[in-house]
DNA sequence: AAGCCGGACAACCGCCTCGTG
DNA sequence: GCACGAGGCGGTTGTCCGGCT
């Protein structure tokens, strides 16, 4: 089965490339483009497949790529994205410009993942080798339920992460120069300061501990929020997953390859039902989506989305077909580069679990290596970003209302 | 100095997806 | 709908190099 390797072909070379090769195909691609790479070979005067070239090209002499030693930020971003995407190289590449998934991969596989191991944390599903919460024989049905429901809803959000993943390719095909690095080019970041909550599993997690009104969320007179514990999306039987899950023709499942429409309004409307449907048959469960949405950070994109969109009877599909234009940029960015501290997770009371953990306010985000060490900032912090055991997530925990 | 070993990373291989006729 | 080719992806292998004995 399958055909034999291009490089099997009499006369063509395998093995490193020389510097005469690398030139070759650099001149040739700076005054034609690759074109097809079956013909280029023959074209630049190379004894090599095309894949070999394009392989080379891509994961070597490409220009804008960045060599060299992985920066704290980008070992974070790495680890927390393979949390959640495991081991789809290029999608996470899509999130770190300037490195190859060739790259990332191997670094993973040479550095990272021997680290987390060292540190008794499974690379694969990014959790402590002897999880108490998930071996315990004294777990709740409720806990079982809700494990199974992260679960599945962290497969639900890998799958809108590889879509978002794939919006950025195309974007980038489309402007290569237009689309920049929001983790590199954060100015939160580069301040040293903000925590980053990547998780959305650990978020969510978060929002789950928490009951009650949120005082940090505005129009709330009018509309209080739902105490999450009175709301079912947790349930296996919540309709409103259910629906997020399966209603929407476009997805078709959260661990197939994804084929939702690759268009963020469409999201939008996949997140928010009722919107889409017009109706408010879902309200109270969209209230608590609006919770963790609004607890991550989302009540910044604009009254569009958190005081117009959710406060009750207005144009609720116009507003958010509207909000819906840069709502993938944005969530996404929210997840990578979020600017906001813990503080928000903690119901804005200033400072939480996590914040004393790396050493005052300042968190563990966005740190750079040096820095941390300098404040003793423990690398099992960043870990805590990725880790989604709803048993040991206390840094999320809210103040109990 | 020579051999061994392991880390790092470039390159390859096989399979998959997607576009096209 | 099917076949085919191009390109992409992830796993694996090969090679180089520095440290250690």
């Amino acid at each position: 089965m399958g055909r034999s390797p291009c490089s099997d072909k009499v006369g063509l070379k395998k093995g490193p490339w020389t510097s005469e090769e690398d030139h070759k195909l650099l001149a040739y691609i700076e005054e034609h483009g690759h074109g097809s790479w079956r013909s280029l070979p023959i074209k630049a005067g190379l004894q090599r497949c095309g894949k070999s070239c394009r392989l080379r090209w891509t994961n070597y002499l490409r220009p804008d790529i960045k060599r060299g030693k992985f920066s704290f930020q980008e070992e974070q971003t790495i680890i927390q994205l393979h949390a959640l995407l495991g081991n789809r190289w290029s999608a996470i590449a899509t999130h770190l410009p300037k490195r190859t998934d060739n790259e990332i991969k191997n670094y993973w596989n040479t550095h990272l993942k021997k680290r987390l191991t060292k540190l008794g944390i499974d690379p694969v599903t990014h959790k402590p080798k002897s999880n108490a919460f998930l071996s315990s024989s004294t777990s709740t049905n409720s806990q079982s339920k809700n494990a199974a429901n992260l679960s599945h809803m962290a497969q639900w959000e890998s799958a809108r992460l590889e879509a978002e993943a794939r919006l950025a390719k195309q974007s980038k095909l489309g402007s290569i120069n237009q689309i920049q690095n929001p983790i590199l080019e954060c100015p939160i970041s580069s301040q040293k300061s903000p925590v980053v909550c990547l998780d959305i599993m650990t978020a969510l997690n978060g929002s789950l501990m928490k009951t009650g009104l949120d005082k940090t969320k505005p129009n709330q007179s009018k509309q209080p929020l739902i105490p999450l514990s009175e709301v079912s999306y947790m349930n296996t039987t919540s309709p409103f997953l259910d629906q997020l899950m399966v209603n929407n023709g476009d997805l078709e499942s959260p661990t197939s390859t994804v084929s939702y429409s690759e268009n963020s309004s469409t999201l939008v409307s996949t997140l928010l039902p009722e919107c889409r449907d017009g109706g408010i048959d879902n309200y109270n469960e969209t209230i608590a989506l609006k919770s963790i949405f609004s607890d991550m950070g989302v009540h910044q994109f604009g009254s569009s989305w958190s005081q117009d969109v959710f406060r009750g009877n207005i144009d609720q599909h116009q507003h958010v077909q509207e909000s819906g234009d840069n709502f993938v940029e944005k969530f996404t960015d929210l997840l990578l580069n979020a600017s906001n501290d813990l503080h928000t997770f903690s119901g804005g009371s200033g400072g939480g679990e996590m914040a004393d953990k790396g050493g005052g306010s300042s968190g563990n985000g966005g740190l750079d290596r040096e820095y941390c060490e300098d404040n003793h900032i423990d690398w099992n912090n960043v870990l805590d970003l990725s880790n989604v055991s709803p048993s040991d997530s206390s840094v999320f925990l809210g103040p109990e209302l």
